[in-house]
DNA sequence: ACCTGAACACCGTTCAAGT
DNA sequence: ACCTGAACACCGTTCAAGT
């Protein structure tokens, strides 16, 4: 475990069982949990398991392979959307708690928002979040608004994922801000300043988001009803 | 031109020019709008230059540092909003025109979402951006409000110049949704896959996005003043 | 002050050879 | 079938030495 180094040797002279896939997305799975899905490398996931890069090569595939297993699985972790509830309701409860997945596993947001239906656990979320907005109201438009509503919510993450590798840009912003607090010729910015610095946590922001955005796609069903 | 290497030689020998820090960012953002910013390497950009990397480090920084003078200048290239407009008109253009700027330059629409306040450039947009929804009726949910409607455009605009440096994904995507179009047992995928392959361009889909984050704040807009 | 050229410690990927 | 170990062509960054 310390000396990996040393530990080093045939995997068959030390009576290990041989690799397989299935080893190595659980492993690639708790890197990204660790460190996130872009800080971790080809070769610590392999040092992870104490075999050779070209391992997993053999096992799995090149490393846009072995991050689509990842996001899969980490998607296949959110509870299906709640198809007994208002759609309101269902898609925040959805959006709740796609976030509480994806937040563990920093980085997999950035993966799914890029890759969309190509995640195979993606395409029962798209099937009946679409279906539900299309029977309350918005028909035709239904999957313009679930792209709406899913992309606030997992771009969104994606940032937050992506500022937490950074603390000391996050501290930049906060010194940049404060300049600015309690300015009286730049109003806006000084109401910025206290709104991030006082005001609002991240999970704060993103049920905000997320209520502007159905708020935003009840106000068009209502439009579409009304000239219907 | 073609043959860099042979060209090579120290500068002063050859009638260069000394370097400086203006000649490296023009360069620079010259790269991020054919390449992409994640796309050219710190070798490449002294490579433009017929310098060393070492002489880039010297006269503006590390990679992050001339990131940030990028994405500074790009933004810089963004009009004003305008305040004359009512605040709704003011934001659509405001988030058209940032549209056309970014997507100019690959790659800067994540940096700006991720450091925010920190590129000067945008505090001019933020502070009057905040104050235009103030006035409009938020008050003190202005700054959440104003973010609300800048993210749902930076971000997708981020994923989108993601999508284009993969092509190949883009492809995989069509593929995908193709085996669900006109399918009867799975019709919210069947009704996301004509939709995205048929009826939604991406300019489309993003007027759409910001046309349902401007509803959304504008219902809560209406909120605020009914409690008030 | 500005530039040179090499070195350092990485990275993903490939491949012939071994068992 | 599975693994080994090295090699390849990169990357950002650092630094002592030159002019």
């Amino acid at each position: 475990m310390k000396d990996k180094k040393s530990a080093r040797g045939p995997r068959i002279l030390r009576d290990l069982p041989p690799m397989d896939a299935e080893q190595i997305v659980i492993a690639a799975v708790r890197l990204t949990r660790q460190h996130g899905l872009d800080y971790w490398t080809f070769r610590q996931l392999a040092g992870e398991l104490d075999c050779w890069p070209a391992v997993v090569y053999h096992h799995v595939g090149d490393r846009d392979v072995v991050i689509a297993a990842v996001v899969d699985r980490v998607v296949g972790m959110v509870p299906a959307i709640d198809g007994s509830l208002p759609w309101r309701e269902a898609f925040r409860a959805l959006l709740w708690n796609l976030r509480v997945a994806l937040r563990m596993h920093p980085g997999v947001a950035r993966w799914l928002a890029l890759t969309g239906p190509v995640v195979p656990a993606m395409l029962a979320v798209i099937d009946r979040g679409v279906s539900i907005l299309a029977r309350a109201g918005l028909g035709a438009e239904a999957p313009a608004a679930y792209s709406v509503l899913i992309n606030s919510a997992v771009l969104l993450i994606a940032i937050e994922d992506d500022r937490d590798t950074r603390p000391f840009l996050c501290e930049e912003i906060a010194q940049t801000l404060n300049l600015y607090r309690g300015s009286t010729d730049r109003r806006g910015l000084a109401s910025m300043a206290t709104a991030c610095l006082d005001h609002w946590g991240a999970e704060d922001f993103y049920r905000y988001t997320v209520d502007r955005s159905l708020d935003g796609v009840e106000a068009r069903m209502t439009v579409l009803r009304r000239n219907s």
